[in-house]
DNA sequence: ACATACCTGACTAAAATGGTCAAGTATAGA
DNA sequence: TCTATACTTGACCATTTTAGTCAGGTATGT
């Protein structure tokens, strides 16, 4: 089970933006640099984070992007839901009757593989962005 | 984060064994059809199990394979080490003092992903064979 | 007008996954 | 002793996923 460059880039650029937006809006160039994330990634990941409003663009020179909420408000749910970063455990379609060899049942290890699902997910509906930006005030770059 | 394919077909298969071995050594061909999973696969992933002394083999007609331990003492994080389903979740080495992005400090999620692989790995510590049995008395096939 | 920076979609190299295939070796039972 | 069963080993491979790149746009502050 691994964590994947998209997920962890995400949060990433969201602490970074987070930790700098209140002077002026960040350009993705900006966190590129600072981050050492490709620019073109990180545009197709932003797409997403806009689209499930988390953050806010503001185009043409001196644009950038902006938080949509307080740092607070933001789970990493929030953002793994929004880079269809998914915790996938079972093997199965989890609303079908049918058992992920197809047959009647579900398995043997169905059951745990859900409660997996529900261990992990439970510490990403705990975490916020604030409180990365505490673990980390004192890593200014 | 996805689980693959071998840990949780190495987890099925055992439990199935558990199941099955006090009677008599459970052939691969036999878990295979019950569990429906590829026999090839299944020697692969078996072969692992048994170099870490998690099964035993006993070869020629009616062998099969036996569990080594009692099913309490088989944690999942015994099996899944067995086959390398490992949980990753920083993209830096660990031992290093660098950081993923090949700057000289940990990036600012380092600690978060580590706290994540603590919390998913207190999973599969806790986590034992027998607990599975328990969960599916009722539902043999 | 022009530089900056967002926006969009298509494309792709490399890695991981989930197997298959081939050629064995050991052993129980007829 | 012959043979069927079942473990053993290693190489091979198709598909999918990942982690990007590339090539064009469009909007806007100065
Ligand atoms: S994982 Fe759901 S039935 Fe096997
Ligand atoms: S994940 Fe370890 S430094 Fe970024």
């Amino acid at each position: 089970m691994k964590l994947t460059s998209k997920g962890r880039y995400a949060v990433m650029a969201l602490v970074d933006l987070a930790r700098f937006d209140s002077i002026n809006p960040v350009s993705l160039r900006d966190i590129s640099l600072r981050q050492g994330i490709s620019l073109d990634y990180l545009e197709q990941i932003f797409s997403k984070l806009k689209k499930n409003q988390i953050v806010q663009s503001i185009r043409g020179t001196q644009g950038g992007y902006v938080l949509s909420k307080k740092p607070n408000e933001i789970k990493l749910t929030n953002i793994f839901h929004a880079v269809d970063e998914k915790v996938k455990t079972v093997q199965c379609k989890k609303e079908s009757k049918k058992g992920c060899n197809g047959k009647a049942t579900k398995c043997s290890t169905h059951n745990l593989w859900d409660e997996l699902e529900t261990h992990i997910n439970s510490f990403f509906e705990k975490k916020s962005l604030e409180d990365l930006l505490k673990n980390n005030n004192d890593q200014r770059i």
